[in-house]
DNA sequence: GAAACACATGAATACATGTTCATATATTTT
DNA sequence: AAAATATATGAACATGTATTCATGTGTTTC
């Protein structure tokens, strides 16, 4: 958790404390004690982490169009099967996407309603940037 | 761009045409064809690299909160001054974060309406899985 | 049961990344 | 101008990661 209090020497050896150029001491520590706990910090890193790779989001991509099984998502992706398989467990450990096993084949598609809305809120940033 | 046609021989080597048990050829061509282009999967990669990682994380939800300066940054995480400015600079560099800068002081604050909604949709999804 | 097929995975390699340390730049103060 | 302050940054190091290669597992077909 991390949230131990402020230590006074931390505000004595500079000068912000009460300068109107810097936040007073009482705001600090309410914005620390507002603060994401470490664990949950780490969890959303892990999830943008999921989403922070080329072909992660092309397989992402795919999938927002339709359920596919590996070996399309192989030809749509343009990539080796083992590439494929080793991003989908990345994805599925996440649990951004979920398997349907029907005989030898295995189909993949979205397990989260919010990935599509992240997706396009992200888009939005890139357009207006 | 990488969006050559498929190949012939892709589809003829498994049994995946036209069995029911995969999309058929030309589903998969349009599914090709609609698909994010190389350049903009890589954009959105880079964009959720910058948000994967739980340092950024926690810059990003303290400057929810309120602008602050490189060195209020640092008690609130209580992290170095060095890797602060360090992943600020990564922030910056991905449009994330703006800076103004007044006297000595550099205050720095979000540059994204999007990255509010981003992180709100990201936290359903943690609590939802 | 053997062969073929679809997918998963461990190991290895090359490459990217986060922090620290030392130092540089810019601004204010004395 | 010198010292102090606030921030930025290059280099180095340790660690993480994406793909390839080889192989393993489970299923269907013959």
């Amino acid at each position: 958790m991390k949230q131990e209090a402020l230590r006074e020497d931390m505000m004595d050896e500079c000068g912000h404390d009460g300068a109107d150029s810097s936040a007073p001491r009482d705001t600090l520590v309410r914005i620390k004690e507002n603060f994401v706990d470490s664990s949950t910090a780490i969890d959303m890193a892990e999830m943008f982490k999921a989403l922070g790779d080329p072909t992660r989001v092309r397989l992402i991509y795919a999938l927002l169009q339709k359920e596919l099984c590996v070996h399309d998502l192989c030809i749509v992706l343009d990539m080796t099967q083992s590439a494929v398989s080793h991003q989908l467990r990345y994805l599925r450990n996440t649990r951004i996407v979920k398997r349907r096993k029907v005989g030898k084949t295995v189909f993949y598609s979205l397990d989260d309603r919010h990935v599509e809305e992240i997706f396009a809120q992200t888009l939005q940033h890139l357009q207006h940037g």
